[in-house]
DNA sequence: TATTGTTATACTCTATAACTATA
DNA sequence: TATAGTTATAGAGTATAACAATA
């Protein structure tokens, strides 16, 4: 017999199993917080991937977002409809149209940023010391 | 003055933000999993909402799911005919209706389960005592 | 020929409101 | 009256394919 393992199970995938339980508890948060914006979830995340100051092709926000290219057209016709972002034809390819955040925009994506960035209750739980570890063991994991 | 500090960024936030940046790049790995079992994202997280053997009522789904009743009856439509789930009559109230993981629709969700456990490549670059530490942070935080 | 962004199409998701059948 | 689920409606997101302009 193979004797295969019931579940490899490693503390990583525990770890992992773990967070996706924060986020699955948090999304009624996130919801909350496009609402109060008057944003829908897409253009939520596209506002938050836009970097103001940093023009980005449309192509590029939809190989962020994991859509294709006709998607991204209609969620950025009602962020510029809003004036929080709006095109610009780039000057080395005449194909290409950037994305630029507005200053309007900005105000928004900031004030997204800072909802967004409140912690879950759960967190809260740990002592100051321990938040820190986390951190710590967090950034080692996405240091490039 | 009161001297409202520019940010409180307590570890706690930032340590959320970092797990936010392990979602945001892990996102099309979720889509991948949906496109391979042919699951929408949101029939994919109604699907493992859904314990099997414990019929849930459609309007705890929709909390669950953070989205109107209507809303439900369309994705359980889908779900119900590809024999997923099926919906059953609850006995003390005759208006509601109980959603029932099929057999089909348990190896489904187990197939899910297994594909979305599994850890982005961040988290294996941490050392095995790192990674419980990690699971153990966590769990405390997760603690009830 | 290949690529960028748009349009056309069809389907899914979403919130709201109105409806039914229960309670 | 209130609630569970459905239906109707309208708007938004999604993938696919076809298209125009450009490379």
């Amino acid at each position: 017999m193979s004797a295969t393992a019931p579940a490899p199970t490693s503390a990583a995938s525990e770890a992992w199993l773990l967070m996706s339980r924060l986020f699955q508890g948090n999304r009624g948060q996130f919801f909350a917080v496009c609402q109060e914006l008057k944003l829908s979830p897409p253009q939520a995340m596209a506002l938050r991937l836009l970097e103001p100051g940093t023009p980005t092709p449309m192509s590029e926000l939809a190989g962020l977002m994991h859509c294709d290219n006709s998607n991204v057209t209609g969620i950025v016709d009602r962020l510029e409809a809003r004036g929080l972002v709006l095109r610009r034809p780039a000057s080395h390819d005449r194909r290409v149209k950037h994305l630029v955040v507005t200053d309007a925009g900005a105000d928004v994506r900031e004030r997204l940023g800072t909802l967004m960035a409140q912690p879950p209750a759960a967190l809260l739980r740990l002592s100051a010391a321990e938040q820190r570890q986390l951190v710590a063991l967090l950034g080692k994991a996405l240091a490039e």
